[in-house]
DNA sequence: TTTAGTCTTTATGTAGTACATATCAAATGT
DNA sequence: ACATTTGATATGTACTACATAAAGACTAAA
């Protein structure tokens, strides 16, 4: 047994600090009590003192809770719970270049998987007007630079995406672009599928569900094979 | 015009704290430093003097990104960057009782359509032990109560993320359970899809990929049918 | 009575100091 | 050469002081 799998077995110590404790005990609070957006909190020093730590430990915990959006705080009105933006948390980490491979490589797939699995969604939502304008960026596309290319590769999948009608399906594509986009030119030959952008939209306007199912993977076949 | 179309032209000024600008400023700092994991930053207090802010406010925006898991501090040795735990951010806020309901019917079409997405990277990935293990879990699930069919349920799709080898997939679905529970429980009736989860292992064993999508629709419709 | 303006109070935001604690590194002793 | 001690140092925690903004009360003018 090498020194790796020793470093899986036994996880380092993580001396918790204050304010890690103090963020945990502040989520199981505003659960227990069951706040609702819009309540208020009771004042720092009076948390600081039920907690038993310095308004200094307390308010990192509670600049945590800030950032994911959980509270808001005014000057004098004190602290209010808010609707945390679910996303929000998630777009700060995410950067190609301190993720480790196969964290990426888990990542692109799941932008696949989503690809995949967008037909239903589209088919319920889809309107001529959406259609008419998918048509035209994929029409654009033809006979172009290749930064041009790419641009409209991301305009017409993230066209796709709204067409969901599911926005928080929209901005998540678009804060994965970029580790997509990363995987991508890691592997340098430009993939193209048997199915193009102007064959969707063909298979939108008159195919069925099942038609575009198979049209999406014959388009992002090149990808699927490289997994293999 | 009404107040409501007031608020929604003049959004409310957000006074940026300094915690705020010097969250952002660290983490364009680590960008364009091109730090990577295991690198030493510098100590608390140059990073506070150069930002020009106490070491109070520095340590509240440094509380954040080691929340995110971006950097860790020992004692002494002082910070590094770290790898982050890209799904810990996303885990902290996924509270079904304090999400809008509009992004949990997002998020529960999100899990759909992975679902409906997955059958590519299980085709390729899908082991005969695996489909053993899945067909154990189907047959336990005839005959039984109430609380123990939807943990089995729970096990069974779980599974089928799992097959996809995709560790950040599977660590995905397992914190969507909740809000997916919830929209569910939300809508009393029981949805019984046209193919079980029985017939679905019998796809995996025999059956084509096509199939198998097919076989996942069938099973999903009801829940699709709602959102009509 | 209503409106405008001022003052007080108060909770958060920021700064600074002091000390505790853990750990590295050098010095010391065997 | 090895073990032990000691000091230096960076983070962790506590406390104090003041700045700032905003709610609420109070006052004066229309």
């Amino acid at each position: 047994m090498d020194i790796n799998d020793l470093s899986k077995d036994l996880a380092p110590i993580i001396s918790n600090t204050m304010a890690d404790v103090v963020e945990v005990k502040l989520r199981e609070y505003l659960k227990k009590k069951s706040f609702k957006p819009g309540d208020a909190l009771p004042k720092e020093l009076e948390l600081a003192e039920a907690l038993g730590v310095s308004r200094n430990v307390l308010r990192e915990a509670l600049s945590r809770l800030r950032m994911l959006g959980m509270i808001e705080s005014k000057k004098k009105r004190g602290m209010v719970l808010a609707r945390p933006d679910i996303l929000g948390a998630f777009e700060r980490v995410l950067d190609p270049l301190i993720i480790d491979k196969n964290t990426l490589q888990d990542i692109f797939e799941l932008r696949l998987v989503l690809e995949m699995g967008l037909a239903e969604l589209l088919y319920i939502n889809k309107t001529n007007k959406d259609i008419a304008e998918l048509e035209s960026i994929a029409k654009k596309e033809v006979n172009n630079d290749n930064s041009f290319r790419i641009k409209n590769e991301i305009a017409f999948h993230g066209k796709l995406y709204e067409m969901s009608g599911n926005d928080t399906l929209k901005r998540f594509q678009i804060m994965l672009l970029p580790i997509f986009d990363y995987v991508v030119t890691l592997e340098k030959k430009p993939t193209r599928g048997l199915v193009d952008h102007l064959g969707l939209v063909e298979i939108l306007k008159n195919g069925t569900v099942e038609d575009f199912k198979k049209g999406m993977q014959a388009h992002l076949q090149p990808h699927f094979d490289r997994l293999k």
